[in-house]
DNA sequence: TCGCTCATCTGGTATAGACCAGTTTGACGA
DNA sequence: TCGTCAAACTGGTCTATACCAGATGAGCGA
C-alpha cells in the first residue's frame, strides 16, 4: 500500500502520536509481538492524556498494525496469514507452511436442526439434522478466529465422535472417502461481537472479518457449512482466476 | 450471521445504547440513510455523555450498522453491495444490477514510471512507463471507495487521452480489442488513511478494505494493475469455486 | 519447592466539561 | 424572488480525572 503523504503542523495530536509509533513499528525498532509501553506512560512521553493516547491507539489497530491483548497491554502485529479460500483446505497445514505454529481447539459439538437462514445457506430443509462444532483456532499462541461448522449429519452419521482438533478436510476424506469440491464463499469486514468476541479473547467491536464458506463433494451434495469470525489484522485474502 | 446472545445488567453501558439503536435500525424504526440523532441529544437521551455516546456510535459503525456524514451526522448504512471480484468487471453495470445508483469521478491522470514495489506486483521493470489514474466511485451518491489505476502504458498507446468517467474494461476492450483474462486479486481490512480517507470524504481511520487486482490479457500480458480502497461496510465479497 | 495471597500494573469504562471547524438553515436585504 | 450571511448545530479533537476488573509478579508461608 501507499506511504500516507506528509502533512503539516496542523496534523490533530492523536495522529501525530500514531505517526510516530508506526513510524517505529515501520523502522523495526518495534518487532512483531513487542509490547508497547503502557497508556499511561505514551501519554506521559507525547504529553497528553490518555483518551488521546488511546484514539491513536485505536486508530492503529484498525489498521492492523497492533492489537490489544485484554487488560496485558498492546503488542505490536505479527505479518498477516495469506489464505487462499480457492485453495486452502487445512488451516494447519497453510499456517505451517508459512513457518508459524498452529493450534485448534474444539470448544463444543451440538446435534441440532436446520433453522430457516441455514437452509437457505445450504439447501438443506429446515429441521434436518446438522452437527454443530464450534471451533478456535490460533496461531503463534494468539487466537485469530472462531468457527462455527455445520455438518450435514445425515451425510456423515456419527461424525459427532471423532477428535475436531485436527484437520476436518482429512477426517472427511478418510473416513468418509468425501472430496470437497464446489465452494461458495462470502466474506465483508465487521467488528466481532459477543459470543465471538469473548470467544476470541477480545473487547466487543474488535475489527474482524466475517467469512462463511459452503462445500459440496464431487456429485453437489451439501456437506459443511463453515462460518468464520477472524480477527481483522490476522489474514490477507488471495484469489487467482484465469 | 448469528445474532448477539443477550446479556444480563453488566453490560457496559455503551454496549446497551449500541443495542437500543441496533434494535431499531434491525427493526426498521430507522431504515437505511437515515439521519441518527445528534451525539448531544442521544447522550441525553440515554442520560450519558458525548464520550459514552461516541463510543457506542463507533460501535454500530465498525459492525456496519452506521456510518457517518462528516458533520453532518450520523446515518443508517445501505445494503452492502455484492461484489464478485472473479466475475464482475464493470462497477457500473453491476451497481446498476443491482437497483442502485453508480457514479465515477476521475481525480486525476498522470504518466509515470514502475517503481519496485509497482514492479513487483505486475512483472513490470522498474521504470516501465505506466498511467496512474485516479478515481472516485459512489453508489446513490455516497463515495465508498477510491481506487489507483496502473495501466500498462506500452500496451495502451494514448489511452491517456481518454474519458475515464465510463467503464474500462469497454474502453480496453472496444479502443484495444483487449479481453482481460487472467487476475490474481488480494485483500485485506485495514482502514483507511490520507489520502485516500479524505479523498472519499472520511476522517482518517475509518475502516476499510484494501483490495489489489493484477489483470492480464488472454496471452499473459501485463495490462492493469488496481488498487481500491472500499469503506468496509459498502461491500460483501462472494466467490465461487467449482 | 511449591502454592497462595495480595499489592500493583494493565487496559476498560465513564463523567464533565471545553473549543474548533465544517454544514445547515433561516432571517434579512437587495 | 433570490442570493447572502450569520447564527445555530453538527461532529472532531482534547483536557483532566475517577473508579473498576482482570493480569501479573513478588513475597510469604507451608
Amino acid at each position: 500500500m501507499q506511504q500516507q503523504a506528509f502533512v503539516e503542523g496542523t496534523l490533530p495530536l492523536y495522529l501525530k502520536v500514531r505517526d510516530q509509533l508506526a513510524g517505529q513499528i515501520d523502522k523495526g525498532v518495534l518487532t512483531p509481538n513487542t509490547r508497547l509501553p503502557s497508556e499511561r506512560i505514551l501519554a506521559e512521553e507525547y504529553g497528553t492524556t490518555r483518551v488521546t493516547t488511546r484514539l491513536a491507539l485505536a486508530q492503529l489497530e484498525a489498521e492492523g498494525k497492533i492489537y490489544r491483548s485484554n487488560r496485558r497491554g498492546w503488542f505490536v502485529s505479527p505479518p498477516r496469514l495469506i489464505y487462499k479460500p480457492t485453495h486452502d483446505y487445512s488451516f494447519s497445514d497453510n499456517v505451517t507452511a508459512q513457518g508459524r505454529v498452529p493450534e485448534t481447539e474444539t470448544l463444543d459439538v451440538t446435534a441440532t436442526e436446520a433453522n430457516p437462514w441455514l437452509a437457505t445457506k445450504t439447501g438443506l430443509a429446515v429441521g434436518d439434522p446438522v452437527i454443530l462444532l464450534r471451533r478456535r483456532r490460533q496461531i503463534d499462541g494468539r487466537p485469530v478466529l472462531v468457527e462455527n461448522i455445520y455438518l450435514n449429519a445425515t451425510r456423515l452419521p456419527g461424525i459427532e465422535t471423532y477428535d475436531f482438533n485436527r484437520s476436518l478436510w482429512k477426517l472427511l476424506r478418510e473416513q468418509y472417502g468425501v472430496e470437497l469440491k464446489g465452494k461458495r464463499i462470502e466474506m465483508y469486514p465487521t467488528a466481532l461481537v459477543d459470543p465471538q468476541a469473548s470467544a476470541i479473547g477480545v473487547t466487543a467491536g474488535t475489527a474482524g472479518l466475517y467469512v462463511t464458506r459452503c462445500s459440496q463433494d464431487g456429485q453437489g451434495g451439501f456437506i459443511e457449512f463453515d462460518e468464520e469470525f477472524w480477527l481483522h489484522d490476522a489474514l490477507s485474502i488471495q484469489v487467482e482466476v484465469s
